[in-house]
DNA sequence: CAAAAAGATTGACAATAGTCAATAAATCAT
DNA sequence: ATGATTTATTGACTATTGTCAATCTTTTTG
């Protein structure tokens, strides 16, 4: 098994050699260019992505071709067009990689399948999925209840590597704003 | 049980008489009054709810008393302060209910008693839990990709209970803006 | 390495939304 | 029911943020 993985998992879960094999099997590696679309809006994400290394971005675009990022997923975390994923429906979002990246890929059917044959994986599952809403209640709240100075201090403090990584133009639409806002925002603090 | 549940539970688990009595013995009825706080800021939310009758508000309050409503909880649904139930840490949301309601309480210990006896209980509870997820990816879209006026047409659309059942305050805050801003809203349009 | 493309900054202005205050309407509790 | 309290509406003004455009900087790619 992929070593980042193993650590993912940690000790969430003891895997027999068996079952090790299992979860190896499910995963499929794929290298990404800088900026290629994994996933285009419209059609259905049909997998879950573990990110090794590098990014992805699961982001919104308008008619009038306006961005916005729905959500970012850095090394050791997981995840997709998440609606999409799960209710099989066309994606309203779109995922990219914005820099070159290792992911190891899983179906819906391996993900299923993993729930379903080894114990324990639904708890982890489970566990890790509260935590991804939890991250989302607090990004509705800061969106809710903070002007954009203070969502952007909230985003230095709690996930800087954003803000150090990614073009100021996708920090912009991760936080709502445009991005000459946020080039202000930069300036006047 | 409570029909309410049973119903809620519907064909997503099938009980065995004894798992039912179990189910039925882990929730506690308890009625609430008008604008009754059933989870004050600061202390630990220990409970889930499932609404039989009326509705759940979990908001946030500041230090000039602005309130904002992060959750709204309506019959048939269940809820809490979810990131303080969670994490077992103090909430910076408070819970209560703007109607008379009833309500069915799952303590934390009780919830895990079910997840860990029951056979398809956590199954049910992940499905419901990405369901919700996916409900607050889809308020942050609207947040990050809409103004005012539309986030309010999508409620009305969506989720009409909410404007009907309760105060343009409340419905003000938590669609993030001021209600002066919701009353030109409703009049312009 | 250089040309081209993309991204960032800044200014001027417009639009959206917030605040404060006064009044009107609706709702609650006795 | 009615007086009291809360909630909703409206106006005037302010503040924040967005848009468009120009320029400057950085990054990419042949």
């Amino acid at each position: 098994m992929h070593p980042a993985l193993k650590q993912h998992i940690g000790d969430k879960l003891i895997l027999s050699p068996e079952h090790e094999l299992l979860v190896d099997n499910c995963f499929k590696t794929r290298l990404t260019k800088r900026n290629e679309i994994l996933v285009e809006k419209g059609s259905i994400a049909r997998h879950l992505y573990f990110v090794v290394k590098g990014c992805l971005r699961v982001f919104l675009t308008d008619d009038d071709g306006n961005e916005s990022t729905r959500f970012l997923i850095f090394e050791g975390r997981m995840g997709t067009a998440f609606p999409s994923f799960i209710l099989k429906e066309p994606s309203v979002a779109s995922i990219q990689s914005p820099e070159p990246s290792e992911l190891l890929v899983l179906s819906y059917a391996d993900r299923d399948l993993l729930l379903n044959e080894i114990p324990g994986f639904e708890t982890m599952y489970r566990l890790g999925l509260e935590l991804d809403y939890i991250a989302s209640i607090q990004r509705i709240e800061s969106l809710i209840t903070m002007d954009s100075k203070a969502r952007y201090n909230i985003l230095m403090q709690t996930q800087p590597e954003i803000i150090k990584r990614l073009p100021n133009k996708i920090v912009a639409d991760y936080l709502g704003i445009s991005q000459e806002t946020l080039s202000r925002l930069k300036s006047k603090k």
